[in-house]
DNA sequence: TAGCTTGTCTAGCGGTGCTAGGATATTCGT
DNA sequence: ACGAATATCCTAGCACCGCTAGACAAGCTA
């Protein structure tokens, strides 16, 4: 049953078109506002064409949040390579982690909270999610001192989701926000 | 415009047993399965009753969670009291917390993550709220060292919360829970 | 060109939170 | 004790949700 490569490439751009538009609508006004009926109307098909895609909106969300963990990989590794105390390193990830929290929420809420269609911390987890728990680790580690890397990764980052989402549902004042991630990075560069 | 005291008693009364069937719900099918049909038909009376007490759904967890912060403000403070140093104390509270999220998880979320209808971290905050923040405060307080109090209880806290939240959302495994927990316990009562 | 596969749409199912308007019960003034 | 005013409750329905069956049109194959 081979495909006519042609429309295997149509298929595959509106699939990519169904994920972005999803995406956009949700930046603007949140995942609730994603129905499949707008998502539909945007991109000008019907219901039924997402389903051809997507096993549902979950998955439609996964995927998204699958974007959301490549791109969330690139930029908590940015600016590191400089020669750098585990001290820094931690701020410089606790600044990159809020950092990609604020400009793309929607993505941080699919990844985080919502689209518990993933596989976490498994063997089987989508490649883009073990990506991003590496970038994670590649800057968390070596903070770990005498423990194992993976779970002071586990814990720090724990915090940081944390002080994220309380504060996102303003649970927490956010004014502080730079003492409280201060007191973090200094309670975790300590190390062994 | 009186009204009639037993009227009134009853009314109160009701308003209680919506909270409280509510909560069953939750605590056995989760929120999701709480829809203000289900909640009618199990109190007896026509979905518009309900509307007659609370604003709407929302305003119904927002109880719930009222209600949920009170108990845990309790389950918090148990154990208390034995001469105490701040790591054994903080382990006590780490212990309580996750405890209390294991055993009433719809309350939890209720609290924590749905529920935005609350105001947090504010003198007009709600009293069950500003005493569970107090029973937390309490504890984790007294390891603050230098640093200030009330700031130190809510990165403490938001690392626990962070956390609870991701192990409930099979985020992070729940096998090294006991280490992670030790880790942040360690981290945070070094204090100054 | 005839027939078959594939793709797409219309229409609809059962569910949600919420509400308008009418029926029913209770209380009060006479 | 009776009629009017008031408070209470329910039926029915709105607009929306995620999702799908079945009719129809477009494209490919022979």
């Amino acid at each position: 049953m081979v495909m006519n490569p042609r429309r295997e490439r149509d298929r595959s751009q509106r699939e990519q078109l169904i994920v972005t538009t999803a995406r956009e609508i949700a930046e603007d006004e949140g995942w609730d506002a994603v129905t499949t009926r707008r998502l539909a109307a945007k991109i000008e098909y019907s219901q039924p064409v997402l389903y051809s895609h997507f096993s549902g909106k979950g998955a439609i969300m996964a995927a998204a949040a699958l974007e959301g963990c490549t791109e969330m990989a690139i930029d908590l590794r940015k600016g590191v390579g400089v020669a750098e105390d585990s001290r820094s390193a931690l701020w410089r990830l606790a600044e990159n982690y809020f950092d990609f929290a604020d400009r793309k929420p929607a993505l941080y809420d699919a990844i985080f909270t919502l689209a518990s269609e993933l596989t976490f911390a498994s063997p089987d987890s989508p490649a883009p999610l073990r990506d991003a728990f590496g970038a994670l680790l590649e800057c968390a580690g070596p903070a770990a001192g005498a423990h194992d890397p993976a779970l002071y990764t586990e814990t720090f980052w724990a915090a940081l989701h944390g002080l994220v989402t309380l504060e996102r549902s303003r649970r927490l004042p956010p004014q502080a926000r730079a003492e409280r991630i201060g007191m973090l990075v200094d309670r975790f560069a300590v190390g062994g």
